[in-house]
DNA sequence: ACGCACTCGTTGCAGCCGCAACAAGGTTGC
DNA sequence: GCAACCTTGTTGCGGCTGCAACGAGTGCGT
């Protein structure tokens, strides 16, 4: 109802603003750490993630849960399967689809990398306090809907 | 104290994630909308917001208040000097500084930024109810001090 | 069986980003 | 005054990303 008097504009208390240099700078470190402890990238990250949960995926069924391009998720595949951390084979039902499957190699780096994370999260929640659960809601409902698509 | 059951890892409770894709996904429809109406990308509009504070700024302290590298703020005031919106002149007292000013055009152009940009961080703040200042200050204090840094 | 529309994963391409090197300018110590 | 060192802004470069085009594969209607 009330109008702000917004003569002087501070890019500092523009959430929008906010939301992007905090999410870089968690991803930064996030990212830097993943690389040099275990050498993979975010991207490589989020679909051994995914792949820790399920036998065999397909590339579309990532790209249905994680949010990344297709082209994306696939040039990660295909890096990781380099590795020797998942193994790429074509589906024998619908040929047009591709299963990856963790190695044991992979599955082995899975179980070290799940404990790094959670406890990256955890000392992400100790920062944020009493905000933390009220954050995560905060992130899921601005997920959800596009915020501009109105 | 208690051990969390963490034998299935969900990526999408992971808050670096959903920190990620928020910003993505708010940072994606923002710049649309100033893609189609002003035709400036995130980076133009950044350098713009410092500029409608100050009469003459150098490159130097836009970095050192707006987290974005030297480079991008260096060919983002290039684009907005061609574009018209800025001039770029050398102090005479430091001549290795430049001196980014807004042209008429310029302020009439941040004119009309500034009402859709608290706009639409309104909208946000919106769909976040009553959790909205508890997120900007999680923000704020992700920002402040790096997570990995520890 | 065949054509057509659709789906899946890969690849080419253009653009953006961060890092480092660089040139030009300034500062300090002697 | 000058040499060594720091600062400032630009540019080159390698890597990554998103988009679109593409080839291969599938399902459907007839």
């Amino acid at each position: 109802m009330n109008i702000e008097p917004t003569d002087t504009f501070l890019l500092d208390e523009f959430l929008p603003y906010q939301l992007c240099v905090a999410a870089n700078q968690v991803s930064r470190s996030f990212a830097e750490r993943f690389r040099r402890d275990f050498g993979i990238s975010i991207a490589e990250w989020r679909v051994l993630a995914h792949l820790s949960r399920a036998v065999a995926v397909s590339v579309r069924e990532i790209h249905a849960c994680v949010d990344m391009d297709k082209s994306k998720i696939s040039r990660a595949a295909a890096r990781l399967e380099q590795a020797g951390y998942v193994t790429k084979r074509e589906n024998p039902g619908d040929r047009r689809l591709v299963e990856l499957e963790l190695t044991a190699t992979g599955r082995a780096l899975v179980a070290e990398l799940l404990p790094v994370a959670l406890q990256f999260q955890r000392d992400l929640l100790r920062r944020l306090g009493a905000k933390g659960p009220a954050v995560r809601e905060a992130m899921r409902s601005m997920i959800r809907e596009a915020p501009g698509a109105g």
